[in-house]
DNA sequence: CTAGGGTTAG
């Protein structure tokens, strides 16, 4: 390289920079060493301190520094510069300092670095004396010096200062609405944020893209549907159809809003995207609960050679626990540890998370202790992952340890956890002292959620009457989950009256929902009231709601197998049918009766015995038998609750066949293990 | 060679 200038020198880092080239740099700082006087000028000094501050060794650029006895303002501007970029807030305050010792005076490019580092470490002093020398120096009616003021005073929560700036600036750039209306949705008021933006329109003011963005989380975050669909014209009027940004935000805003079909049209439609758009759009099915459709996309993505950062991996994760896929949800954990993203706090949790709902405790239990940190997530999980298998004790040995000797606050969803292991453990009297305490011990006010859990508890413990009396009593208006844990209850222990009341507080609230009618005509049928059973099917009939098709599948070597009820379409048929019969003959040896109730046509009793026979869960434990090697686990996924005859069934073959039968139903998870269910109570 | 407001999640 005999005819490299400084000059080129120069370029040659420059482009180092710009594609993150550290091997490109090294060389040229190498060569820079080599071939030129000590130290040498100052501008390759600067390129040298942007080199290694953009590129996240703050070490190397202190260095660079050090031996640079010209130090400029802009050297020392590149350094700071760089270490808030990278999110070195401290370290970069303290070098505002030391620049201000080295009797350097900052100029309007490093004041806003010092904001934004005041400002994220939420250091409103400091933020002021920075403001009190901008003041002096005359910098703060440079639009971006004053712009980043007005931001630090938003994020340290002084508002009153932060609105006196506003009105001062002599000019305000569409920076200092961005912020404004970005803060108000941060800070969870979103109406102000449309307001905002209303009187922006009004001053003549035109959006640009992070406008657009931010907006857009205003209207999901308000449920302003109409608006956010109005924006989206205006956004494609104002030229941004083709900013991957906005259609970003505008796929996250449809699938907020529940409108999974608009999003995947923009997703669609958009012209390139990056992997921003990919995590989106999953999370979006995620969010929606189409866990298959969110695999599908990643999938492809996959095929797209999108890579598996962090953030995708730890979406995906969740979407096999939506899904109990165990087998995909492992497949992505080696993944994510080919990716070496399985360190990350947010995959950790997802995987304890997964590991938990899939009914694998132990695998939850490793990838929680190997998770190098925690918080308070990764800790749910765990507990949910417990409580969900039945393991109540240990669910609430481990509230302790938290709570105790890693002093972790609980968050609402904890109090979830913990009340539902009390429910499960049959421990009343704990349960409504966690539930009584909650507010004084823990500062968390109860939700619906949590009226929920106690009425489960009281429910499942036979005290029926008691939780409706509880109900009763609620500050906040009961939501579907408070009736339906009633409802449930009183299927469980034959209460027609107050079930009736129930269901139908239900029909209210969702009139679209089959398994409410079922339920209590199932109710009433198993008390006798024949007339009034039959008179709920016939309501639901002539109303229109139909019970959704019930699905169950079974994942064998990697492939899915799905049945319908009396489903005879499978390659194995004959032996499953074989298979059904030889378990039926067991059973009813072991004292098993068929439970005809469950059989939801009007038929004769063989007939309907026959029926129960065939329901979907019973056709994919039958295959289960035969595909799986002996001893394994069998895990049987379905769509609806299981049926309270395949329930029993269940019991009994687990004991006959000496298998562990897992099944996962869109309520709860069941272990079938020895003749008995970890749900114990639940039919 | 240096700057403000910013899209995705458990």
């Amino acid at each position: 390289m005999p005819h490299l200038t400084p000059n080129s020198i120069g370029s040659v880092i420059e482009s180092a920079v710009s594609k993150r080239s550290l091997l490109l740099g090294r060389a040229a700082h190498a060569f820079i060493i080599r071939t030129l006087d000590t130290p040498p000028p100052a501008f390759l000094s600067n390129h040298l301190v942007n080199l290694y501050s953009k590129l996240d060794l703050p070490g190397s650029a202190e260095l660079v520094i050090r031996l640079t006895p010209s130090r400029s303002v802009v050297t020392w501007t590149t350094l700071i510069a760089g270490l808030v970029q990278n999110g070195h807030f401290a370290s970069a305050l303290i070098h505002f300092s030391n620049m201000l010792r080295d009797h350097v005076q900052p100029n309007d490019f490093t004041i806003p670095c010092a904001f934004k580092a005041a400002a994220s470490l939420r250091l409103h002093a400091t933020g002021k004396q920075v403001h009190a020398f901008s003041v002096k120096s005359g910098q703060v009616t440079d639009v971006f010096v004053g712009c980043s003021a007005f931001a630090m005073y938003l994020k340290t929560g002084l508002i009153e200062e932060a609105k006196k700036l506003f009105d001062e600036m002599p000019e305000k750039s569409i920076a200092m609405w961005n912020a404004y209306i970005s803060n108000a949705v941060d800070v969870g008021r979103p109406r102000d944020a449309v307001h905002k933006f209303i009187e922006f329109r009004r001053a003549g003011g035109n959006p640009d893209s992070i406008t657009f963005c931010k907006f857009l989380n205003a209207c999901s975050d308000a449920s302003y549907v109409e608006l956010g669909q109005q924006l989206h014209g205006f956004s494609i009027r104002s030229g941004f159809e083709e900013s991957v940004q906005v259609s970003n935000g505008f796929i996250d805003f449809y699938g907020k809003c529940g409108k999974t079909g608009q999003a995947e049209v923009v997703f669609d439609e958009m012209r390139e995207r990056n992997d921003v758009s990919w995590c989106t759009l999953v999370s979006v099915f995620v969010q929606n609960h189409e866990d298959e459709k969110a695999c599908g996309v990643f999938l492809r993505a996959r095929k797209e050679g999108v890579e598996p950062k962090d953030f995708m991996v730890s979406i995906v994760i969740s979407a096999c626990a939506g899904l109990s896929g165990l087998e995909l949800g492992r497949s992505v954990h080696s993944l994510a540890v080919k990716a070496c993203v399985d360190d990350n706090i947010y995959v950790g949790s997802a995987l304890v998370d997964m590991y938990g709902k899939c009914g694998s405790i132990e695998d939850a239990e490793r990838a929680f202790h190997e998770m190098p940190e925690r918080n308070l997530v990764t800790w749910n999980a765990m507990m949910g992952g417990y409580s969900h298998q039945g393991h109540s004790d240990t669910a609430l040995a481990l509230f302790e340890e938290m709570t105790g000797s890693y002093r972790v606050p609980p968050s609402h969803v904890t109090l979830v956890c913990v009340l539902s292991a009390c429910t499960r453990a049959g421990a009343v009297k704990q349960g409504m002292e966690i539930f009584e305490s909650m507010r004084e011990r823990y500062g968390i006010e109860a939700s619906a959620e949590h009226y929920a859990c106690i009425v489960d508890l009281l429910g499942r413990a036979g005290m029926v009457e008691r939780a409706y009396e509880f109900i009763k009593k609620m500050p906040i208006s009961p939501t579907i989950s408070v009736w339906g844990a009633l409802l449930n209850a009183c299927k469980v222990y034959g209460k027609p009256e107050l079930g009736t009341i129930a269901a139908h507080k239900l029909f209210e609230l969702d009139p679209k929902d089959s398994g409410n009618h079922v339920l209590l005509s199932n109710l009433l049928a198993a008390s006798g009231r024949w007339e009034e059973a039959t008179l709920v099917r016939k309501e639901m009939k002539d109303v229109g709601i139909k019970k959704g098709t019930g699905y169950s599948w079974v994942t064998v070597k990697g492939k899915v197998h799905t049945f319908q009820a009396k489903d005879t379409g499978h390659d194995r048929n004959s032996e499953i049918q074989a298979t059904l019969a030889k378990l039926r003959r067991q059973m009813e040896a072991a004292g098993y009766i068929p439970d005809t109730k469950y059989s939801l046509h009007d038929l004769e009793e063989e007939e309907k015995m026959t029926e129960v026979g065939h329901h979907s869960e019973k056709i994919a434990l039958a295959f289960s038998l035969l595909a799986l090697p002996p001893g394994v686990p069998i895990r049987i996924t379905k769509n609806l609750r299981i049926c309270g005859d395949c329930h029993s069934a269940f019991k009994f073959i687990s004991g006959i066949v000496g298998r562990e039968i897992l099944v996962r139903d869109n309520n709860r998870f069941h272990r079938f293990r020895d003749g008995h269910c970890s749900c114990r109570d639940y039919w």
